[in-house]
DNA sequence: TTATACTTTCAAAATTTTTTGAAACATATT
DNA sequence: AATATGTTTCAAAAAATTTTGAAAGTATAA
């Protein structure tokens, strides 16, 4: 397989991958192209490998940089901005957990707790029937953040080591 | 609060969360309906409840059944079919983690290993800068992926009380 | 066998999300 | 000050996804 090619491939199969977990497609592929990168690249050089528009090309930019994937990086000399991505994949796939969970997880930790202060008498059937799942789903959410924060503060071999020693 | 509005905020909620990570909203929605039921649903009650047609709701019902999410319930005496969601949320979690490692995880492991056989001469920076990237993806996915492993085959307290103790 | 009760399918419609591209904006150069 | 180079914005267009609803399908009961 040519080098290319298999850029191609990657960039694809990130898109669509992003695509499937709710990220915009050309969001992850731009990210995917800049990650393989060797340089940094221009606007213009990813609006040509992706064949998009500027404006998406510079919205999606933007968001990585929301996400703190992406940087600029000016070259001297140069009028242009480049974009780089960060190549710490440890550092990125902490960075993707630690927004998701600011971003979309919180806000349902936040009504959880709201709809559980539910009025209702406890031996009403139709309350239990509510009331138990919000605080099954309440303790594993809390356990399952504890983890993510934990490994959003961790070294990437302290991390697995230790998780793949206990659970053998 | 009220019981009834309790339920449709956590349907609303539950609803968003899985739009965002790319689980059609309705499915999401009908999920969390069911979860929260003390008693079966029919589609005439799932139609009603979120004002939805009897299309959607078969659609979405039987894909929640392909998740291993929703069983039917047939009842004595009833021609129309009920629905029920498994209510053990640690199960629930364990199915949702395994039904997307096997549809969305997979395929792009195996893609990186079809990638990272591509040719080129370890001394140039282009290939460099694309291998190095996968190889460390690969990495970091094949040991969350045996984390996970471990996961939807393990028991809640033993899993938690494991990481938990060993994380801290 | 025919009617009734319910479920499934899927093309078309509605909705949501993404993308475009041109105008406005910003900054550097002549 | 005028021009050139590059970036950002955002309303409109395009594309993708979801939903509808009526027709076809299936199974039970009369």
């Amino acid at each position: 397989m040519e080098l290319q090619e298999a850029k191609d491939k990657f960039v694809q199969a990130w898109g669509t991958l992003g695509s499937q977990w709710g990220i915009n497609r050309t969001m992850t592929q731009i990210h995917a192209l800049l990650l393989v990168s060797a340089e940094p690249l221009s606007a213009d050089d990813i609006m040509e490998q992706l064949q998009i528009s500027r404006g998406n090309v510079n919205m999606n930019v933007r968001d990585l940089i929301d996400w703190g994937l992406v940087f600029k990086v000016l070259k001297p000399g140069e009028r242009k901005e480049f974009f780089s991505a960060e190549k710490d994949i440890w550092k990125v796939f902490k960075q993707v957990v630690k927004e998701r969970r600011r971003r979309e997880l919180e806000p349902v930790f936040g009504i959880l707790e709201d709809v559980s202060k539910v009025e209702g008498n406890p031996d009403n059937p139709e309350y239990k029937a509510f009331i138990k799942p919000i605080q099954d789903i309440q303790k594993i959410a809390s356990r399952a953040d504890s983890t993510l924060e934990t490994l959003t503060k961790a070294d990437e071999n302290w991390f697995f080591s230790t998780l793949l020693k206990l659970l053998k």
